[in-house]
Order: structure tokens, then sequence, then C-alpha cells
DNA sequence: TTGAAAGCGATACCAG
DNA sequence: CTGGTATCGCTTTCAA
């Protein structure tokens, strides 16, 4: 910035207000500095920018207040990460709102104080007015950006999870090709306020009647994530279809299964597939009671909502690629090494 | 800082002397500055050291000379993220050496000088004499990892990559569910010299003769990563064995087994595993000629290599779980999508 | 509309 | 052994 300064014959005040947009400076004098700073092929310090400006980020994560493992995974990163990021001037708070309760989402995303924090991630279900308070949130000044369930239509600042078709997609091939025998599949969702659980049901069922008609995928149970509800249900469910070979268990509650099968198996014939990796689902899978999990990173989801949320405060273009949450596959044979720190 | 020193009854300097535990400061003093530390709750700003200190890192990646897809991305990761990191304060240099040549590997290492390069990752051949020449290049003061394929002997620093055996297992187990008769496998791997290679080759052998003996692997052949040698010697393989019903291709030269399938298909009875996603092997996932794809993601390694090195090169802690590369399976049902920037 | 100068939090060199 | 001070690259008053 000194050797701008100098090759435009300005002062370091007016190259900054030009850098920055800054109003104030003749055309002329603009012309003059960007001439040099294309001349001089400067590339500017961030880190020195963030230091002399005191810049906080100061991000709050807004999460459902439930007790199922895939939430509490990305609250334990939440807390881990944001650890880590006091060294990059940002800090993580978390807010649990009570589960599939629009109106809660409305009521803290209205509290929230643009002079007091600069994004928010928010995992909400796609309500009207969940919709009209995302809108109103970023009319603040506050960057938001949709956490593991889309929310498309309310013009949310980036969305941070799996494209949740494609998952029910992937279940179904993998499940398909796994299964030798003509039968009956049950699939277990959560919610039917939920868009992600929803939109993995439409493309496990889509696919499945593409290319494996002899699959039957009958009536879905709803579980709303709750392992003792599911638990229950299940025989009932096993008693209608004694044929059944194989189980899709598309949301949350997988203790609940676990519980079941562990209970009344082995079940050799039956082919399980289920959503997240947690402690509960790796073990069932490291047992053969589960045959595949589909997962969605949570660390990979809380540091990259960190850092499109920054991206997004600071008007800074971001890596696209590297910002795409992948649809992970896990057998047994590629299960990461449960694993620390340092 | 400046706190500190005050709370302690120092100056700057000396609190400068305490914190990088540099010598010539007495025990006493040392004391009073850690309990004026230990009050005020410090964490040092990394960003405002690195100014101070015109910190630059770096590195190099010596990368083998080969067309190779993987490879190619590789470097593509490489050219993309160097750029971006300027602004990070580290440059990125790539440096090629012939194939599977441990002698221009060594000679590449020994002709590092510490003042000018930090840290660099290799990918390698596991040698005595490569092995030597990393012991070598760290004793000069110069962070080392090993890329893609480990050198554990070496004492480097890191190994960016994946397990390899598990990998080669987790082709076994999706290849034995996917086949739905008895038959014989052909595994296609590249050098000998490859750790990488041989790992998978035995990972894979081990799972299939524990879990699915109605599967035989036949002698596999070494196809150097070269596509055209591939397209040559798989007329003779498939007349020797007419019944094939799955082909793994743990190494590179995908090219010329697509061209092979594709010019005699289609293939309806063979399941096919490739390693590597790359355009290449994405379009024959997509077109069904290839049923899966192992992959290690190349943007993720590069970026984990670069701050694995500038976290040796820093002596600071890292993030064990973000720096673990994953073992990525695809299906054509979830593969991302293409993607670019901003 | 422009410039001068005081920091941001840390390092490094030179004295004492 | 310890302190003073210039400096890193940029932002931000305050004056002019």
């Amino acid at each position: 910035m000194n050797d701008i300064a100098r090759v435009a014959g300005v002062s370091l005040a007016t190259v900054d207000r030009v850098l920055n947009a800054r109003p104030g400076v003749r055309s002329v004098t603009i012309e003059k500095v960007n001439k040099a700073i294309a001349e001089l092929g400067y590339v500017r310090d961030t880190a020195a920018a963030n230091l002399a400006r005191k810049r906080l980020y100061r991000l709050l994560f807004i999460i459902p207040e439930t007790a199922n493992e895939f939430i509490v995974a990305l609250e334990a990163e939440i807390a881990t990460q944001g650890a880590q990021l006091v060294h990059q001037r940002t800090t993580l708070e978390r807010l649990s709102v009570p589960p599939f309760d629009s109106q809660a989402i409305v009521d803290a995303l209205d509290a929230l104080d643009p002079e007091t924090t600069d994004g928010v991630a928010v995992i909400g279900v796609e309500t009207p007015s969940v919709r009209d308070a995302v809108k109103r949130t970023r009319a603040k000044g506050i960057a938001v950006v949709a956490l593991v369930s889309d929310l498309p239509s309310s013009e949310r600042d980036h969305f941070v999870g799996i494209d949740n078709i494609a998952a029910g997609r992937t279940a179904a091939q993998l499940m398909g090709r796994f299964i030798r025998r003509p039968g009956r599949i049950l699939v277990i969702t959560g919610s039917r306020l939920a868009r992600d659980h929803l939109e993995r049901r439409k493309g496990f069922d889509a696919l499945m009647s593409e290319e494996f008609p002899q699959l039957d995928v009958v009536a879905s149970i709803e579980g709303r994530d709750d392992p003792d509800l599911i638990r229950q249900m299940l025989p009932e469910i096993f008693a209608a279809y004694p044929d059944l070979c194989g189980i899709y268990s598309s949301a949350a509650g997988n203790p609940g299964l676990i519980r079941y099968l562990e209970d009344t198996g082995p079940h050799d014939e039956l082919c399980v597939v289920a959503h997240e990796l947690t402690p509960a689902s790796r073990a069932a899978l490291q047992a053969g009671t589960f045959d595949a999990i589909i997962n969605q990173d949570t660390g990979h989801i809380v540091r990259s909502a960190t850092r499109l949320l920054r991206a997004t405060v600071d008007r800074v273009p971001f890596d696209q690629t590297q910002e795409r949450i992948r649809i992970d596959i896990y057998l047994k044979e590629n299960l990461p090494h449960q694993g620390g720190h340092t």
C-alpha cells in the first residue's frame, strides 16, 4: 500500500479510500490509484486489515433442542471448533429452540441484533413465517445460511448440507443392489415438516421404482426422530410384513431401530441402510446390523457454515468445491477411525 | 501483551521472550509473566505475529511426471489453491520428477534449501534411499509430508492420503455384494514399487477370500498406470477368462479400461470398481460402464498437506479429524456436481 | 477531496 | 538479563 501511494503520488489514506470504495475521492484520483495497483500486482493482506479493524466475526447457530445423536454431534462440533476459532477472531454461539417449531425459530431470528451478531446458521422448518423471518434477518444486515435442511424460498445466503433427493437415491441404489430377492421395504421417516426428510423419501421411492421394480416400498412410518417411539412401532410392522427384506432409516432415532433388530435378530436376510454416522450407527454397522450408512460430515458442515458466513460478511468469494457437503457412503470397511486431537 | 507487561511489571520485550521461550530471562521473571498470562486468559494473535514476522510459508509439492488423470487433477488443485493462498502468506510450488524413480526424488529432496523452502509434500516410492533423503530433509529443518503413498519408515512428519488397505477392502466388499453369481475377478494394479497399489491389492484379496469365497481373484495385471498398455492387455485376459464377473481397477490408467469395455460392451454381467474420480471415470460411472468408484479427494489432499506443513513449521497442533482423508465411495447417485468458483 | 499520524498485536534489533 | 523503539500492512480519526 505504501508503494501504491508513492507510485500514484497520493497518501495512504487515499489509497485506502479507493481500495475500500469509500466515498469522497475524485475519479481522476481513483484512476491514478487503480493504475498503480495494476502496475504493482498488489494483493491485499486480509490479516493486517482485520488486525487494524479489530474485526470480530460473531456467529450464531440456531439448533433444535433434541437429544438425537446427529444434533448432539453437531453441537459438539460447534463447541470444539468454536474453541479453535478464537485464533481467527471468530466466536461461535449456540441457541437451542424447540424442535419442529417454526414460531420459536422466528422469535429467535427476530431477536437478533446486527450490533452483536454478524451471521447466523439455522436448521429450520420451511414455513412461510420462517421464510419471512429469514428475509428480515438478512435485511437487518445479518448473514444467514440454512443448515442441513434447505430454505430456498427464504433467499438465505447459502445452504450447507447435502442434496437430500440424491441421498435418498443413493440409499435406494445401494439397497437395491445389495438385496438379492424380491420383497418389501420399509422406510422410516422423521417429520413431514422437515424438508430434508421429505426429499430423501422422494429420491428413494423414485429410484426404487425406476430400477428395482421387484422391490416394493410399503407405507413408511413416521418416527419423529424418537428412538422409543420407533422401537414401539416396529413389532407391528414386522407382523404385518413378515417378508420385509429392507429398511431405509431416513431420519434420526436409529437407536430404537437398532434395539429392535438386536432384540429380535439376527436378521440375515434383511438389508438396512440408515442415515448419519454416530456412535450407535457405527456400532451397528460394525456388528452387521446395518449394511450401509449415508452420512453428512458434521465437522465439514460446521466449518463450511463458518467459512460461508464469514465470506458473506466480508463480501468475498469462496471455493464452491470446498463447500460442497458430500453424501458419504460408509460400509464397515471404510469407516474412519474414531479420532481426537493434535 | 501490553496488559501482560503491565500486570507483570515488565516490558513488552520480556513478555515476548517468555511467550516464545527465548533464552535469557530469569526464572523469577518467567514466573511473574506466566502468572499474568494465566490471570488474563491471554490468547495469542497469530495474524499479528505473522504480520510482524513477515512470515512466508514456501511449500513445494514433488509430483511424478505422468499424464494420468489423478496426478493431473492433483496438479490442478495445487495451482488453483496456490493462487488462493497468497492471501495467507503461503506459496505452493510444484516440481515434477520422473515417475517411479527413487533417485530423482532423492536428488530433488537433497537440492532443497531451508532458506528458500519451508516444507515439502512428496509422492514417493518407498526405497531406502528415499527414506534417507527424507530424513536428511527433515534434519535440514524442512517439514516433510508423504502424499498419497505413505513413507512410514522415513519418519516423515505426516501422511496425507487414505488407508489403502481399507480402500482395497472397501472395493472388495462392494464388489462382492454387487455380484450375484460365482465367478472370477481381475485386478489391475499399477506398479510393484508403489506402496499404495500394493496395499489396495492386499486389502482387496484379504476381504474377498474372507467373505466371498465363491469369487475367485485371478492373477492381476500390472498396467503401470498406462491406458494404452492396459487397453492392449485386456483382450488376452478376457480370452483366457471368459466368465469374468468383476474387475477391480486399483491404480490409474482407467481410460484404457473404459475404451476396452466400451469397444466390446455392453457387459451387463460385469461389475467394475475403479479408483479415483476423474472426468473419464465419472463418465464411465454415469454410463453404467463402472459400478462404483473409490476416491480420495484431491482438493482435500492439497489443503490438508498445506495445513499440516504449516502446522509443522509453526509447531502448533492441528485437527486430526479434519486432516483424515476419507475413502469416498461414489455411485452414480451421489456423484458431486461438477463445480467451479465463487 | 486529501493528508498526517496514531494505533491494531506482535517481533526484533540495539542499548544498557 | 531487561527495556525501548521501529516496524509489519492496513484502518481510522482529525485536520487541512
